[in-house]
This record gives structure tokens, C-alpha cells and sequence, in this order.
DNA sequence: TTGTACGCGTTATCAT
DNA sequence: ATGATAACGCGTACAA
């Protein structure tokens, strides 16, 4: 009674509000919400429907102090330069955040080049998230250097030798590998490789697994139609103009944005698809969609990639012991690109 | 000396133990970390020498808790459902972020349909945020009304009936108008008009502004060479179709999805641009440098919204008055598809 | 200029 | 099953 204008003024409530109001105590009101603790069922349901009534919300930086736990992680996300890398890295959060709402965690979102780790000291510092996610991983990458420094738990989307890291992906040697023994088994003859920076583990999976496909087939690796660390369209173009020189009849590429150049370069020279030249892709997205003619690749569920990471953390998070690899599965598509 | 050892055991110093190690009270510490309140040089340098050295930093939910105060900001995107619209609203995503790191901020993400609000109520209730950033604005939109309900800070990207909302875009409809104005004026006769869904602002403005273009030349509008509401490329496709049998000489499109649509359907019928007919878009991004023909279109700097939006916000959260309406410059780039 | 003491809103420990 | 009470770590009036 002697408080009850105080109560109306305030905007926001407290538990101690909700006690009062209620002739309870605070750690009553805080064990009814949490659940944690043993209360009667008759007074738990008392302040549930109280607190939904009064539309009260506990403070999440008082509980976050409490608990020593932010209910928050950060996704550390690349530069984007492309339009390519732009749909993966985007729709990995977009499922890793999917997964943090359903668990009332929030997504923090840090965009850094590969090597400046300032601002993923400052949020462990000040303890701002519980875990991270690495969207990408480098040679010798400083992030993951860093983090292991600290107690923070993370996890990386893509591929590591470091075999205590924890990490997720997707099958890329595997869909590789099986992609080359498919196209050879189909009556294919030379498979060339086109491929971009082999500073990235993904590069380094499909490569791994362009070479093993090849072997398991009982086909010589040539590198003369091997080409990698190609990092611009004019190169791909190059790369292309020189194996047509060749006997090489089909082009495996390491992802869509080498795969758009090729298809463009073959159709501007009038070389047909996939009766000169049959073209397959290491990954999908949309943007092989644009084509006139449908190409083969690899397809992932990029979603699901963030999404497990998601939830591998939280696990780790909260304690749970977690595979270290999670490898997610591929689908091969074949279309007309590579019919024979 | 007695509680040497309990400090070196702790591996999260606080201002306490700062304190206690110099000699000099917590709230000395504090207000040498925080710059508030009347404090010594001498022992000012002292003390953030001892923290530098130490590595100390504040922990941010007591921070956080003291002050009601969370140095988080929430940026709503849409569910991006094709390629085209990703760029931009990753891209203001990174800019919003850039800005926000500089000020010592995070950016905490949220991806939402155009209708659920529950995502937005959770931040606001358990108050994990101090503010908010719109990244697209809807007709009677949810999103605004909620936020007008409470008493966060918030900014929208885009444009808006509604003059007490604070909002940061591109002048969308002044840059169409001096685009149509300019085609006008190099000798264009007929500039049909192809659009996507007016259920969105940006839509609505781009509109306005080719029909005040059309009107300042003098122009009389043709509601037959006009399409609106165009939901996918069968139907952009069909539109194309039905131009060709009218005298329209240029097309504008609203954006690079319709645009990339009308080039690739004229490619296809054999149609030539700009001889028989001129393209041009209301917006510019990487998709159109694909193209055979360069594509005369209206550019705007993406990355600079998303980092104005941040700014605008900060300020509002700081209590600073500021304008209700920014409006970003545009850069209108001639090209061969519209040359006479 | 500096120190004291209390508040921020919750959780957790220990009684009862 | 429930209630006091003490943390959690920082900011800040107020006092000195």
C-alpha cells in the first residue's frame, strides 16, 4: 500500500515489484522464471501469470552480472569483396542466428579482414558473448591463435589440420572427390582444375579431393591442366584460353565465381557447352541459376552450416562434450553442362 | 601484501582489485577508466598505466547494469530471399557496424519476416539493446508501430509518409527524377516503367520521381507503358514483351533485378541496346557490371547508409537532437545502354 | 582531489 | 517450499 504509486510510476518492474505485489520473496519470483530451485507448483503458476500479465521482463544485464553469462555469441564474418562469397557468409548467419533466437541467445555480428583480432579482444575483454563463431578459416590464423589464448569456447566453419579445433563443414573433399570419380565414370577424359587462393582450407579440401578422385579412378594427375591461385576474372580467362589448347574436356571449378567467368569466356568464343567443353562447379548458388545452360555442382545447405555451428556451440557453452569435426552432407547434381 | 595471492588466482580483475594493488579507492579507478569526475593527472597516468599493463578491463554487464546503458544496437534485416537484395542490406549491415565499433558499440543482428515482432519485443524487453535500426520500411509497418510503443531509439532505412519517424536513405526520388529528366533531354521519347512490389517505400519513391521527371519535360504519362507490381521474371519477361509492340524506346527499371531480367530477355530475342532499345536502373550494383553493354543507372554508396543510420542512432541514444529525414546523395552514371 | 557507501536487478547460498 | 542475505562489478551522489 505505501508503495503502490511508486510501483505505477516505474516503467520498468523489477522482481522485487513482483514479489511485493505478490506478499512473496524476490528469490521466490526468481525460481518460479528460472525454474531452477524447488517452489509449489501453486505459487509458481501465481507469479507466471502475474509477471505475464504485468508484462514484466527480468534485466538482462543484472542477470547477465548474476550469471556470469551474456546470453549473447559473436559470428566473426570476412570482408566481403564478391558478390559471390556474399550469399554463403550471409545465409550462415542468417541460420546461425535462427538457431541463437530459438535458444534466447542474440547474434553479434564483427566484420574483420583476416588479420585484425582488435575487435574480438575487446568483446572477450569485456565479456560480451560466451562463444564465437569463425566463419572462415586462414593459414596460421591469428583468430583462432587468439582465442585459443582465452577460456572463450568457439567453433569454425570450414577445414583444419589442428585437430583440437572444433569444427564445422561441409563435405568438401568427399563431394569433390565423388563429383571427379562420377564425371570419369560417365566416360569423361581429362578433368582440368580451376581454382583460387590455396590460403583457404576450402580451397585446399577440393583440391585435395579433385587429386583423390582422380587417383581412386586410376587417372594421372596433370598439371598442366591444373591451374590455382587464380584471383581475378582475367586469369580464369586465360586459364580457360590455354587449356582450349588442350585436350581437356571438362573444367572443374572451385566455386561458382570461377565457374561464371568460364561459362561467360566459353560462350563469348562460341565454344558450345557441354559438347566442346563440359563445366562443372565445386558449389551452387544462385548464381549458376543465371545460365543458359544448366550446370553441374556440388550443393550444399549452407543454412544448415550455420546452423549447426550454431549449435555446436551451444553446447560447448553449456558444458556438453562436442565432436570436433562435423562434416554436414553434399549433393551431387548432374546436369546438362557435363552430359556426354 | 595478504591478498597477493588472491589476486594473482583471480583471471578477471576488477576495479577493486586495480584498487587495492595502488592504494587508492574503486571510484578512483573509475573515474580514471571513465574520464567522468574531477580526478588527479598524476594518479589518473597511474592508473591506466597499471591497467594497460595488467590487462584490465571493465566488465560490461556491470557496466552495463550501473549505468542502464548497454552499448548494443540491434540492425533488423529482412528475410533476402534472392541475390539482389542481399548485397545491399549485408552491406549496410558491415557499414552500421563499422561505425558502431568505433564508438565502442556492437551490433547485434536480427532477421525477421515483415510481420513478426517477437524477436524485436525479447531485445527490448530483457533490454539487451539501447537502440534500433530499421533496414526496410513497410506500408502500416509492425516494426515501427511496436517501436513507437516504447521508448527506444530507433532509425529506418528508407522513406516515409510518416514525419515524426527519423529516417536515413537515398534520395531515390530526386535522382530518378534527374535521370528521367536527363534521358528527356538526350533525346529519349518514350521511358516505360518497370516495377516491383509498391508495397515497399523505396518502390513508391522511385515511382514518384520518374513521374515528376516525365512531368517536368513535359511529358504526359502513359499508364500503357507503365508496369508496377512486377513479382517475378516470367512476369518482367512478359512486360518486355509487350513493350516491344509499343513505341517505347527506353526502359527504366526499378532495380538491378528487373534490369538484369530486361537485358537478358532483349539479349535472348536478338532485340539491341541501346539501338532499339535503351535501358536504364534506378539502382547500381556489381550484378550489372556482368553485362555485355554498360548500364546507364543511378548510384548510390551503400555502405555510407548503413554507417549514417549508426551515426544518426548513436546520437539519438545520446540524448542529441537530430533530423528527421537524411537524405544520401546519388550519382547518376551514363552509359552505352542509353546512348543515342 | 579522493574515499565511502549505496544502488543497479538478478542469482545463489544458507537458513528456516 | 520459502525467505533473508550476500554476492556479481561498476557508477555515482555525497561526504571529507
Amino acid at each position: 500500500m505505501e508503495s503502490s504509486n511508486k510501483d505505477q510510476l516505474k516503467e520498468n518492474l523489477t522482481i522485487h515489484d513482483v514479489a511485493k505485489a505478490l506478499g512473496v520473496s524476490a528469490s521466490t519470483v526468481s525460481r518460479a522464471i528460472s525454474g531452477k530451485g524447488r517452489i509449489g507448483e501453486e505459487t509458481r503458476q501465481r507469479v507466471l501469470a502475474y509477471i505475464s500479465e504485468k508484462s514484466f521482463y527480468p534485466n538482462a544485464s543484472a542477470r547477465s552480472l548474476a550469471q556470469s553469462k551474456t546470453y549473447n555469441i559473436a559470428i566473426i564474418m570476412p570482408e566481403v569483396k564478391d558478390l559471390v562469397d556474399m550469399p554463403f557468409f550471409h545465409t550462415c548467419m542468417h541460420g546461425a542466428e535462427e538457431v541463437a533466437q530459438v535458444n534466447d541467445y542474440d547474434l553479434l555480428i564483427v566484420t574483420t579482414d583476416g588479420t585484425n583480432i582488435k575487435p574480438l579482444e575487446r568483446m572477450v575483454n569485456n565479456r560480451k558473448v560466451d562463444g564465437m563463431i569463425l566463419t572462415r578459416l586462414y593459414k596460421d590464423d591469428v583468430f583462432v591463435k587468439y582465442l585459443k589464448s582465452t577460456e572463450i569456447p568457439f567453433v569454425a566453419i570450414g577445414n583444419s589440420d589442428d585437430k583440437d579445433l572444433v569444427t564445422i563443414d561441409h563435405d568438401n573433399y568427399g563431394g569433390c572427390r565423388e563429383l571427379v570419380s562420377l564425371l570419369l565414370s560417365k566416360g569423361v577424359e581429362k578433368v582440368a582444375y580451376l581454382g583460387g587462393g590455396m590460403d583457404q582450407t576450402v580451397n585446399i579440401r577440393r583440391f585435395a579431393g579433385y587429386k583423390d578422385g582422380l587417383e581412386n579412378a586410376g587417372v594421372k594427375l596433370d598439371n598442366g591442366i591444373i591451374y590455382t591461385n587464380l584471383a581475378n576474372k582475367i586469369q580464369v580467362a586465360k586459364a580457360v584460353e590455354e587449356l582450349l589448347k588442350t585436350n581437356t574436356d571438362c573444367i572443374l571449378c572451385q566455386d561458382d565465381y570461377i565457374c561464371d567467368e568460364v561459362v561467360h569466356h566459353l560462350a563469348e568464343k562460341g565454344i558450345s557447352i557441354p559438347k566442346r567443353m563440359k563445366v562443372a562447379s565445386c558449389h551452387h548458388s544462385k548464381l549458376l541459376d543465371n545460365f543458359p545452360v544448366t550446370i553441374t555442382s556440388l550443393k550444399f545447405d549452407t543454412m544448415e552450416i550455420g546452423r549447426k555451428a550454431c549449435q555446436v556451440l551451444l553446447s560447448m557453452i553449456a558444458g556438453d562434450e562436442v565432436p570436433k569435426e562435423t562434416l554436414l552432407e553434399y549433393e551431387i547434381n548432374l546436369k546438362e553442362s557435363t552430359k556426354m
